[in-house]
DNA sequence: CGAATTTGACCGGCGC
DNA sequence: GCGCCGGTCAAATTCG
C-alpha cells in the first residue's frame, strides 16, 4: 500500500532555491541526492558564520524560492554560479575535476546550512503555532471551567513540561529542539493526553471515568497513555487519581473508497461486528507498531454514503511514531483536547476557539463534538469539502470548531501524492493578523502527512541522525520492530512520539 | 510456516 | 433477571 515516497523532493534544496539551475548537470537528480547533500553537511558542520562569499554574489544569482514562501531567511542562493571567478577562499581555478567537485561542496555545504536554517525555523513557528493553539485551548477552558473543577488540568495543559505522570515517551521526547520555544509537537502531545486525563466528563459514565485500573494491566488498557514498562512505581497512585477518564475518542470522518485508511501506523484487525442500525459492519483494529500499544480504532462505513469512512481513534501510543503518522496526531490531539479541555463545552468553547482559530487558514474542516456519547468523542469531518470555515451543525447536544485537519486530497482515498496544497489566504479568513508565510507553510506541512514525512525525515538527517550513520537510517529501533515504509521514528523531527490518534493517507 | 484475518463465542454494561 | 449491544478474545482459516 505504501508506496514510494517522491515527496522527498520537496525537500530538495534544489526545489526551493534553484528551480532551474544549471548545476543540475553536475548534481544528479537521483532522489537519494538530498541525503547525499545532507553527508556533506553533516561533515561540515562549521561553517554557521555567514559566507562572505555567498552574501556578496547572492543578490545576483539568487532564484526565487518557491511560491511565496517567505521564510524571513535569506535564503540566498547559492550558486548557481559555479562559474563565478575570484573566490576568495577557494582562489582556485576550478577547472580541474578536483576543483569543480570542491566547489560542488562548497555549493552543497551552503544550501545545506539554509535549509536547515529554513527548516528549523520552520519547526520553530510549528512549535509557536502548537504552544499558541494550547494556549488558547488552556484558556478557552479555563474560563469555562474555573468555578467548578480544576485549573489544574488547564494549567497542566498550558505547561509544555512533560508532566509528572505520564509518561512513557518522556524520554523519547526529550530532544532538546523539542524543548525550546513553547510548546514542542511532542510534549504537546504528552500534555494533551494528560489533560485527557485530568477532565472529567460526566456523560462518560463510569465506564470512562477513575478506575479502570485493574484494566490497566489487561488489554482492556487501552486509552491509558501509561506503558507498563515505564510505569514509575511511585508515581502510579497519583497517576491513577489523576485518570479521571482515559476513553476520548477521536473519530474522523472520511470518503475514501479504499476500506481501510492508512495513517502511518500500522494495525492489526482483531474484530468486526455489525453494528446496529448500519448494514456495513465495523472492523476494530489495533496498534502494532509496539508491543502493546494501547491504541485501538474503529473503521465503519457510513450508512448513508458508503464512500465516507469513519474512522474513530482511542488511546494514545506509546511509541514514537512516524512522521507520517504524526500530522495526523497533532491534528486529532488538538481536537481531542479541545474537547476534553472543554469537556462540558459549548458554545463559549466554540467561539473562543472558532476565535482563535480563524488565523488559521489550515483549519478548514469541521467536527463535532459530543459529550452524550458513551465516550466523549469528537468528530472530525473531513468529508465536507474545503470550504474553510465552514460551520456546519451539530446536534445540539454537541458543539462545533474548527478542526486542525486540513482537509487535504489525501484524505479522501486519492493513492497518488500530491504536493501539499498550501491553502488559499482570503483575507476575509485571515482575521485580524496576517500570517507570515512560514504559518502559511507550516500549516500545509501540518495538513500533509506525506510532506511532514518527507520533511521530517529531511530534518532527521540533518539533526537527528548522527554523523556516523547519515543518511539512510536503519531502522534499529527497538520499539518498532517492522519497519515503517523506510520512515524510521525521528528523535528530532517536530513528531509526536506520543499522541492521541494519528491520521492520514497514503 | 509464520503472520494476518476471519468469525463465532464470550463478557460486561445498560435499559427495560 | 433478561435481552440487547458493543467490544474483545481466540481458534480456525487464509495469505504471502
Amino acid at each position: 500500500m505504501d508506496k514510494p515516497r517522491p515527496e522527498f523532493a520537496f525537500l530538495r534544496s534544489d526545489d526551493f532555491l534553484r528551480p532551474n539551475s544549471s548545476v543540475h548537470e553536475t548534481v544528479s537528480t537521483d532522489q537519494k541526492q538530498p541525503i547525499k547533500e545532507m553527508d556533506f553537511f553533516s561533515r561540515n558542520n562549521q561553517h554557521n558564520q555567514p559566507n562572505e562569499q555567498e552574501s556578496n554574489r547572492g543578490s545576483s544569482t539568487r532564484t526565487e524560492a518557491p511560491a511565496g514562501v517567505n521564510t524571513g531567511l535569506n535564503l540566498l542562493s547559492l550558486n548557481t554560479g559555479i562559474q563565478r571567478s575570484g573566490n576568495d577562499n577557494l582562489n582556485i581555478q576550478p577547472k580541474t575535476e578536483f576543483d569543480t567537485l570542491q566547489v560542488e561542496l562548497e555549493r552543497v555545504r551552503d544550501e545545506n546550512r539554509k535549509l536547515r536554517i529554513m527548516l528549523e525555523q520552520i519547526t520553530k513557528n510549528y512549535s509557536d503555532l502548537q504552544g499558541q493553539l494550547l494556549m488558547a485551548m488552556g484558556e478557552a477552558a479555563r474560563l469555562k471551567k474555573d468555578d467548578t473543577t480544576c485549573t489544574p488540568g488547564t494549567r497542566q495543559l498550558m505547561d509544555p513540561r512533560p508532566s509528572g505522570g505520564l509518561d512513557i515517551n518522556e524520554a523519547s521526547v526529550s530532544d532538546e529542539k523539542n524543548q525550546e520555544g513553547s510548546v514542542s509537537p511532542a510534549n504537546t502531545m504528552e500534555v494533551m493526553s494528560n489533560e485527557s486525563e485530568h477532565h472529567k466528563i460526566p456523560s462518560a459514565g463510569k465506564k470512562t471515568c477513575f478506575g479502570d485500573g485493574p484494566d490497566q494491566g489487561s488489554t482492556h488498557s487501552w486509552g491509558s497513555p501509561k506503558s507498563p514498562t515505564v510505569l514509575d512505581p511511585s508515581k502510579s497512585e497519583e497517576q491513577a487519581s489523576e485518570v479521571p477518564f482515559r476513553k476520548a475518542r477521536v473519530s474522523v470522518r472520511a470518503r475514501s473508497e479504499a476500506p481501510l485508511i492508512s495513517d502511518g501506523c500500522q494495525w492489526r484487525k482483531y474484530g468486526q461486528k455489525m453494528a446496529k442500525g448500519n448494514p456495513c459492519p465495523r472492523a476494530y483494529y489495533r496498534c502494532t507498531m509496539a508491543a502493546g500499544c494501547p491504541v485501538r480504532k474503529q473503521v465503519q462505513r457510513c450508512a448513508e454514503d458508503k464512500t465516507i469512512l469513519t474512522t474513530t481513534y482511542e488511546g494514545n501510543h506509546n511509541h514514537p511514531l512516524p512522521p507520517a503518522a504524526t500530522a495526523m496526531a497533532n491534528s486529532t490531539s488538538a481536537a481531542a483536547a479541545m474537547l476534553l479541555s472543554g469537556s462540558n463545552t459549548s458554545k463559549d468553547a466554540l467561539v473562543n476557539s472558532a476565535g482563535f482559530f480563524h488565523p488559521m487558514p489550515y483549519l478548514s474542516t469541521m467536527a463535532s463534538l459530543s459529550a452524550s456519547a458513551p465516550f466523549p468523542t469528537i468528530t472530525l469531518d473531513l468529508t465536507q469539502g474545503t470550504n474553510p470555515m465552514h460551520f456546519h451543525r451539530a446536534p445540539p447536544s454537541s458543539t462545533t470548531f474548527p478542526s486542525p485537519l486540513h482537509g487535504c486530497p489525501q484524505l479522501i482515498g486519492q493513492p497518488l501524492y500530491a504536493p501539499p496544497k498550501i491553502p488559499v489566504l482570503p483575507s476575509a479568513q485571515m482575521g485580524h493578523r496576517h500570517p507570515s508565510m512560514v504559518e502559511t507553510v507550516t500549516a500545509a506541512i501540518t495538513s500533509d502527512p506525506n510532506f511532514t514525512a518527507a520533511l521530517a525525515a529531511a530534518i532527521s538527517t540533518i539533526i537527528g541522525a548522527p554523523r556516523s550513520s547519515y543518511g539512510n537510517t536503519p531502522n534499529s529501533h527497538g520499539e518498532n520492530s517492522k519497519p515503517f515504509s523506510g520512515m524510521p521514528a525521528l528523535p528530532g523531527s517536530p513528531q509526536l512520539p506520543q499522541s492521541c490518534t494519528t491520521f492520514s493517507t497514503n
